[in-house]
DNA sequence: TTGTACGCGTTATCAT
DNA sequence: ATGATAACGCGTACAA
């Protein structure tokens, strides 16, 4: 017969059983606090008891104490995020989650649901009920929304797309130094004939991928085609396809590379590519971005990859740095920008003789 | 200048509001409560009084005095867990933070590191310090692993591959309906010549795939061709690519289908297919298992799916139901198995003449 | 080093 | 029939 549900042992147990007090016990074991300071026997007595009966301080108590939950709100981009529909949001929240918990934190999500009242103040009830310590958001749909969390009280991160007109830390992905390696890739390999499929958007994060794409062909004095720019409205499968689709119908002079800003474009190409019996990297170059997925391809992809782990890693870093600051000591908008960089595998090589004849 | 930190309403602010004592909003807010019935008038002052704070009571303070905490552990298999290398773990978190989130659940999750001291009680001990109310281990390594959990007074609840000499509350899912009907589907297009691609390992879930594919073909009176069939150390894509590999080398008389119980598998299949320009379906039908990407890859796959996120429901009702019951009271260690299913997709279809001449 | 009070909600007991 | 008072859960911080 099993005990159940056996009493945790608490501060007063251990203080008992080393004949002190319940405030000894906890000066103790945090580390001497203030003017506090034990004598060496008493110290080893509070220890002994506390690893005796295995008592770990119960992070409830210690919460309400403290006024700090240990729980954050992340509000994820507003598109339903499931994995592989929706990678880059999905592994971000992933991230978030993994880099919280290293930090003893627990993450809470505005659902889909929750987040369809996203212009009222509903996401910051939600956070605020759950008494989150701060929040991460990643894209905001505007700036309005930055500030109603501000306007409570709570330390705000943004990630990725930042309303930059509201001043809060911020973690960003430059494209740059990414793109330009795979463009110097593709030229290196002799390449002059280059497509981009990439996302029509007017946010800056993605026009600037389509802008270090023209700018780099434009420096390299190669050919900007307007009918090798297809331009989708969402970063999905269908569109990818779609794109590639219409690239393939071109009555000739086809472009031997192309450059699709998104794992998911890169599928919905591939698909497509495979339902033409085109060859990767046989017959077309490809590079996708993103590198989440495309190591899992047929073929393994040559893609731009998001450092997006590290992305949680210092939204975190951030959010428990303005959590320990005084509340309006300055505000310390720090703006976080982290490098993509080229992966080389295996669907990109030299332009067949055939295509460029 | 903005208020920062504005202080939240507390049961107190709202008594004092409504001129009651703190006892009677918690009773009012909590609808009725023991012997406590109130006067209809002063039930309107508290929820007057209530909303017009904005009042929510404190998560933390309400679980210290219930001795909940509102969080569950979870230990993922042993396996890292990585999304695209390791789907059905990575995407079963997944679905049971949702499933906990629904259910204003935190999550806790054994990581990697932890994991290495699984042997010790190093588990139990994470989870202990965590004052978790329960926890739900995926595919346990051994039944010792379980049983220390319960000895330390837990509710358990098992998933995908239990130790069933542990008495716990369990979910599982049958690989037979959809293993079955991949069969039926690929007979009726007129395949004879299957072949297998799945683990070794002697785990019931995993012989239970292998057995489910003999069993149907000899009820079907066709071959079973050990040659045919490759079993692998791991759901990996390489064990997938090499798998297939070998499958090509056969001298000749190969299969014109193929069953890989797994998608990363099916990902290795393809790479090598890719590689030796076999084409799906036209030289070869292929079915995939988990279908958690089968859609996402050139061509989208006919696979086997199974129903994680409902595994994940599943799990967290019945550990809400054991914390809810009084801790001894039959020990219900129910069994959920749900059924897995075939979707069809791009990849199977009738065999070519010139495989069958 | 110790006593005491606080953080906040809930519940058992007591008073009209 | 209605309501208030007090104590509890647990750790921490400040005054004594």
């Amino acid at each position: 017969m099993t005990l159940h549900k056996p009493r945790r042992a608490t501060s007063q147990d251990v203080a008992r059983h080393a004949r002190v007090s319940r405030a000894l016990v906890s000066g103790v074991l945090n580390g001497t606090m203030s003017t506090m300071r034990v004598s060496p026997t008493t110290r080893q007595r509070v220890l002994l008891a506390a690893t005796e009966l295995g008592y770990s301080p119960n992070p409830l108590a210690r919460a309400l104490q403290q006024q700090r939950s240990n729980v954050i709100g992340y509000v994820p981009r507003s598109s339903r995020r499931t994995p592989y529909e929706h990678p880059v949001p999905f592994i971000l929240g992933l991230h978030i989650a993994r880099a919280a918990m290293r930090r003893q934190l627990h993450v809470v999500e505005a659902s889909a649901e929750t987040a369809e009242a996203r212009k009222s103040d509903e996401l910051v009830r939600f956070m605020r009920e759950r008494r989150v310590d701060g929040v991460i958001l990643d894209s905001p749909e505007s700036a309005a929304e930055v500030q109603r969390f501000i306007d409570d009280g709570l330390p705000v991160i943004q990630l990725i797309r930042p309303r930059s007109d509201v001043d809060s830390p911020t973690v960003v992905v430059d494209a740059d130094p990414g793109i330009s390696e795979a463009l110097r890739h593709l030229i290196e390999l002799g390449h002059r004939n280059i497509a981009f499929i990439g996302h029509g958007g007017a946010h800056p994060v993605d026009r600037a991928r389509l802008d270090c794409f023209t700018s780099n062909l434009h420096a390299r004095g190669l050919p900007v085609r307007t009918d090798w720019l297809r331009l989708v409205a969402d970063y999905d499968i269908a569109a990818g396809n779609t794109a590639m689709s219409a690239l393939l119908a071109l009555p000739e002079d086809r472009p031997t590379a192309l450059l699709a800003t998104g794992d998911n474009l890169a599928v919905g190409v591939l698909q497509a590519l495979y339902a033409a019996d085109v060859r990767v990297p046989r017959d077309l170059s490809l590079i996708s971005y993103d590198d989440i997925f495309a190591a899992h391809l047929a073929p393994p992809l040559t893609s731009v990859a998001q450092p997006l782990e590290e992305v949680a890693e210092r939204a975190l870093a951030l959010l428990t740095a303005a959590l320990e600051s005084t509340p309006d000591a300055g505000a310390g908008s720090a703006i976080v920008s982290l490098p993509t960089r080229l992966i080389v595998r295996d669907s990109t090589r030299s332009p067949s003789r055939r295509q460029e004849g």
